[in-house]
DNA sequence: AGGCTAATGTCAGCGTCTGACAATTGACAA
DNA sequence: TTGTCAATTGTCAGACGCTGACATTAGCCT
């Protein structure tokens, strides 16, 4: 056995050492137990010790990869907005800013498998996001990535417009509005019963619509 | 003593029983310490204990009084949310909706000091204000609470406008930018070196200006 | 004055999270 | 191959947030 994996190492330079790949398999192992048993029995019913358990790791070793039992609930929400945001930088320069960011978000719901699919499987992510959009104390520390996310979004759309956030309002505004529009949609999505990525999609892409209409003096009826 | 109190309950018919009387005191004395003691040496280096222990009572009755160490924290705010959200409800009925907003949150900034002096002096609020939005557990949690307050005030615009708020995507748009705005605004102050609520309404006045501009295709340079 | 009930204190215990130290196990060179 | 070094893990003790159960205190009312 030491033979066989000593020459599986040769055959696969990029894999690094030995012990690295045994810290993501674990790292994975710990992800998605976490979020299997956070989205079949709730997350506040769910002990550490139980995910621990799961992978037979002690439960200190599960705090050495995770600083809280919040932070395993988010790795793949983390990929997939790191997906996201990659997507936005991606865009033509000249593209209108808010057309940038609704490019960017919709390609990203598109080819979210991508982006996650090693770690775990995308239809359990979609299902650990009701349950963070229906776990209070989750769908604050959600809110609050959004916030950090929104931060670097602003940045970003200043660079490609070439204006400085600390003078000019506009790019902190447009990104907060847009981040509004993502909440009320992805708010939507998990109180209806569709469970597709494709349905998320399209409610997004129709509020994105909405945005000017919203801000006319009257509305009309 | 006795007499002197029984005589005081005589003259003030409102103030009810000696019991709620108390109770009230407790709770205002629990709010003043733990704001002081948060904004004294931080949110997360002040141990429930501490906050209890300076108001002579146990742990355990602190937790009678809050569901939880972030409740405290968040106690002044409460009470100005009411405040404006009373605003908002206040407002000509023939007033568009951003304008209405628009006025209820300044109205709000303007007499703050009404709505949480008899809890807190007004000074410890805003610095509270402070601990907050640099508190990333705490900012998650405000951030939830704005989430629900916009909740509200969606149903209490689609209701002025005579709309449906399940079929008009526009009450949860406009609300939505408009909480982006605030957030906005109270993350420059923070980050700013003026402790007084007029820079704050100030700058909350001059982003809500700029939402429109910020939404369209070109931005002039 | 005395009984009723609400408020408080005490105690035990669960769950999250951390520091410290010892044991294990890959990495790398002699 | 073997031995050393460093990284990873396990174990243990303990702080802190929070809760249920039960005893005690203190306002209320006849």
């Amino acid at each position: 056995m030491t033979t066989d994996e000593a020459v599986a190492d040769m055959t696969t330079p990029p894999p690094a050492g030995l012990r690295e790949r045994k810290k993501q398999r674990t790292r994975s192992a710990l992800v998605r137990s976490a979020l299997e048993l956070f989205t079949r029995q709730g997350y506040e019913r769910t002990t550490v010790d139980e995910i621990a358990e799961a992978v037979e790791v002690s439960q200190r070793t599960f705090f050495r990869y995770f600083a809280n039992k919040e932070e395993v609930a988010f790795a793949s929400q983390e990929s997939a907005e790191c997906h996201f945001f990659a997507a936005l930088c991606g865009r033509p320069a000249d593209e209108a800013p808010l057309a940038a960011l609704r490019g960017a978000v919709l390609d990203a719901w598109g080819s979210i498998g991508e982006a996650i699919e090693q770690m775990v499987p995308p239809e359990l992510h979609m299902r650990m996001y009701r349950v963070i959009e229906s776990t209070p104390s989750l769908l604050a520390v959600h809110l609050r990535r959004i916030a950090e996310m929104e931060e670097r979004l602003t940045r970003e759309i200043a660079r490609r417009e070439g204006l400085d956030v600390d003078t000019d309002p506009r790019p902190r505004l447009l990104v907060a509005m847009f981040g509004g529009v993502i909440r009320v949609a992805g708010k939507l999505w998990t109180e209806g019963d569709e469970d597709s990525v494709v349905t998320l999609r399209d409610i997004t892409a129709f509020h994105l619509d909405y945005v000017g209409p919203a801000l006319a003096e009257k509305w009309d009826k």
